[in-house]
RNA sequence: GCAGUGGUAUCGAAGUGGUCAUAACGAGCACGACUGGAAAUCGUGUUGCCGUCAAAAGCGGCACGAGGGUUCAAAUCCCUCCCACUGCGCCA
């Protein structure tokens, strides 16, 4: 979401942009905003101007039916009624073209605010050129991808061996893209989420249990129309949509807000289950548990001024690289490129894990930053020391999802016998245990 | 879910169709005066959005929970919805 004046103004970076994101079929939209834009500023002006004039007389009337209740003189109250009259008709006279113009104007600015929905955000000087999620750009490594010299199982594969698992009961209770996952499995899966909350703790965010249901206009806010249709379920009969991430219940919390200065940054972290359709998402590599409808998730989000927002993408991936090397986990960082980057997104970059079976790094983290195109949604702004009023920037960033990052955790901390290794700052929170040994083949 | 009460600026709150709603009154906050310094006191200022403007000032429009309606004119009357509080019911 630009700021109109910011494309009345600058037509040509605005296309640029559109251009840089192979978005071409958009191009003509600038120009129509600005069309409508310009359509709406005029019919405003002119309708205002006659709004001022029936002010002026309603506003006059006032003091003369005062005059009109005193007055006990017929020929005076006669000259005071047909002034209050003449009043009546001058207004009456314009009252068919100011509603005309007040429609032209409504529609136009909804015609434009349809438009100013679709054209991309500016993206970052940083972010790479390209068409598609093809030509995204590895950045950096952290940690040798080790490849086992034994066979490491599908993921579920490796939970089945410890009863950890029930695909095919979740199927019949609630279809495709759901799961079971029981006993240490299960237990694993929790512990990664406290760990990751308590990592974030330690970075000093605040942790947040959020609604996991929100209304539609926060949703319009947070997201594009195209990701809301792909992603948001609703329930039935009501103004409710389950989140499809915790960022959309935790950045929708500052909607209409006024940040004092000294309340910035906002750092929290929370925990919420996440609902998705993953509409037209599915593929060999996306059984089991790693693309469903319904995860866990621990985030980070940052609310914060516009010139902090760079620096804090920076820590906010970070934190990520961070937390998978503690848990003795190979990353890469890679850079989102400008065709793969959502419309809303400045800049956007995956942390994935190594996969020793399929030798090949996989998406575990997504942070980005939004600049201020959610805050210009939702209103989000704070007083600077000037007393001027400005847009905050939002980031967000996976900080751990659990099933998916499970899968990482088993695979790379496999044994040649069958058993898990859990690492050492998982371990309080699986009871102590340092292995997990398989209960059968 | 039912009933009652309420929603006006940073907070409290007055205002029940016009005749000072940006909004009384009280508090808070900022600045200034007084003071050796402070308290107290006094004075001044203190909503946001949009438009006009190169920009500011100024001017105009809009906003009294949200959206509609009646009217020349709505915080005020009517309709729909949302939220909060209290009581009852139900329920982890």
């Amino acid at each position: 979401m630009l700021d109109i004046k910011f494309v009345r103004e600058n037509p040509d970076a605005v296309k640029e942009n559109i251009r840089k994101k192979f978005q071409n079929a958009k191009l003509p939209l600038v120009d129509e905003a600005i069309a409508l834009d310009a359509e709406k500023r005029a019919c405003q002006q002119e309708a205002e101007q006659l709004k001022a004039e029936r002010n002026r007389l309603s506003k006059a009337n006032g003091p003369l039916f005062g005059q009109l209740k005193k007055c006990a003189d017929e020929a005076q109250r006669s000259e005071i009624q047909a002034q209050i009259d003449a009043n009546n008709d001058a207004v009456k006279a314009d009252a068919d073209r100011m509603a005309a113009l007040d429609a032209r104007a409504e529609a136009a600015a909804e015609q434009l605010n349809k438009i100013m929905l679709v054209i991309p955000q500016m993206i970052d000087d940083a972010v790479p050129i390209g068409p598609d999620d093809s030509a995204n750009v590895e950045v950096q490594r952290f940690g040798e991808p080790a490849v086992p010299d034994f066979e490491i199982p599908y993921h579920t594969a490796i939970m089945e061996r410890f009863d950890g698992i029930d695909m095919d009961a979740a199927g019949r209770v609630s279809g495709n893209g759901f799961y079971y996952l029981l006993g240490d499995i299960a237990r694993m899966h929790e512990a990664v989420l406290a760990y990751g909350r308590d990592f974030m703790i330690d970075k000093g965010f605040t942790y947040c249990i959020p609604p996991f249901m929100i209304h539609g206009n926060v949703v319009e806010g947070v997201m594009s129309q195209t990701d809301m249709d792909g992603m948001m379920y609703k329930i039935e009969g009501e103004d409710l949509y389950l989140i499809g991430t915790s960022e959309h219940s935790m950045i929708g919390r500052f909607i209409d807000q006024i940040l004092p200065a000294e309340k910035l940054p906002q750092t929290l972290t929370s925990y919420s289950p996440c609902f998705r359709k993953e509409k037209g998402a599915h593929g060999i590599e996306e059984r089991g548990i790693y693309r469903i409808h319904q995860f866990e998730k621990q985030e980070m989000i940052v609310v914060c001024r516009p010139e902090e927002s760079k620096a804090w993408y920076d820590r906010l991936w970070q934190f990520s690289v961070e937390l998978f090397r503690s848990l003795d986990i190979p990353v890469r960082q890679l850079e989102c490129c400008s065709g793969d980057l959502a419309d809303l997104k400045c800049r956007s970059c995956d942390i994935e894990a190594w996969s020793p079976r399929q030798q090949k790094y996989f998406e575990v983290c997504s942070c980005s930053n939004l600049g201020d195109a959610q805050a210009r949604r939702l209103h989000i702004r704070y007083k600077d020391e000037s007393g001027k009023m400005q847009l905050c920037h939002t980031l967000n960033n996976t900080c751990v999802a659990p099933p998916r990052m499970l899968i990482a955790l088993l695979e790379n901390n496999l044994q040649a016998d069958g058993s898990v290794k859990i690492p050492k700052v998982l371990q309080p929170y699986m009871g102590g245990k340092e292995v997990l040994v398989p209960l059968h083949d």
